[in-house]
DNA sequence: TGTACATCAGTGAACGCGCGTTCACTGATGTAC
DNA sequence: TGTACATCAGTGAACGCGCGTTCACTGATGTAC
């Protein structure tokens, strides 16, 4: 390894996703990674304000792979709603599989304006796009689209919270997946049956 | 203060739910509590094995806080339906005006089999009992009852983190407020509506 | 093409911090007779 | 009622740890002329 390491910045926010992966964001120190990576302590400082900056840069990593799962988990054929049902339950699968990435992506930055990194976060964004084609389908009211993204996303993130940290964390396998279905397919029920809202 | 304190132990819990309140479970230091509590550090060892056993120790109380919050906002004279609405938002209203106790309240005991301090924790409870009371109110048939505790609390937890900790962070309260409601709304017409499930 | 030199990505050592926990102890409490 | 003594809730000091961050530095890179 020459004496300029070339890479240093994205070698940094590569082994800060392996060791998030299974530890999550605490296990993201600058004495841990730079020592992975076979670089002084400091050298980190080259690339990052501080840890927080680390931190939130493995974090935006992250959120990139939870986009990719759960578009992953869209049929290319599939119907709007079927395209809706994806996109939570590969939110709440990306959750159960990868608790570490998880726990990152959904770390929200605190400085800087809203919007940065696009408009919306590449999940949230997918969410959104699934919405408006349900609506654009006919299968969700036009008048009934506003916050409907809300409303899904916390039943879904509250379901992958509860499987995650929560009560459901022993669970096995094949009851959190029906228990998903269920609970994904109740709040689609809630956001086009006829209701007074 | 005597040689003997006395009540140390809930002197520790007490003082606990005081830096809790605004720091969270990170705040639950053993030397800070022993410190704040005017002792040595090493005298809370003979009240709890160890740091974690004193977390678990305030996190009870604050489920108990959490489960008076939420019983306050009943109205005696509700409806089924409107007492599960307010278990609901009593829920995320504890969440957002008590962060540092909600965070304390949702972490749940590793150790032990289920079913420690007694058979469901309190918050949980009420649930539900508000749901078993729709059933005998008619309000929801009661071969829909099965899991709609994990559909009603994955919502409502799951708005609760929005707010919390995610991108809803920052937004005024009347808008929350509006959005809680509708959010908890939309699952029980979900729960509720003649759905295929 | 060769060379002077600014820039920049690293090094090595140290600072200060506060933490959880353990050791050997001391002095108050309360009980048995 | 008085006293011996076991118990128990504290003390004071220290251990070892790993962290984030800063300091003054060095040697490689690449650009201007």
């Amino acid at each position: 390894m020459s004496y300029h390491h070339g890479g240093l910045r994205a070698a940094l926010i590569a082994e800060g996703l392996r060791v998030a992966r299974t530890g999550g964001a605490a296990a993201l120190g600058m004495r841990e990674l730079t020592r992975a990576v076979g670089v002084s302590p400091n050298a980190a400082y080259r690339h990052f304000a501080d840890r927080q900056a680390l931190v939130l840069a493995v974090a935006l990593e992250a959120q990139d792979l939870l986009a990719d799962a759960m578009r992953a988990r869209i049929a290319p054929s599939a119907s709007p709603l079927d395209r809706l049902r994806a996109v939570g339950l590969g939110y709440i699968h990306f959750a159960r599989t990868e608790r570490g990435w998880f726990e990152l992506a959904i770390l929200t930055r605190d400085d800087g304006p809203p919007g940065t990194n696009g408009p919306f976060p590449a999940p949230f964004q997918l969410l959104l796009d699934a919405l408006d084609g349900l609506v654009a389908s006919g299968g969700l009211p036009a008048a009934r689209r506003a916050h409907a993204e809300w409303a899904c996303w916390s039943t879904v993130h509250g379901f992958a919270d509860l499987t995650t940290r929560g009560p459901l964390r022993r669970q096995d396998p094949a009851t959190l997946d029906a228990l998903a279905s269920y609970v994904v397919d109740t709040v689609i029920e809630g956001l086009t049956s006829g209701g007074s809202t």
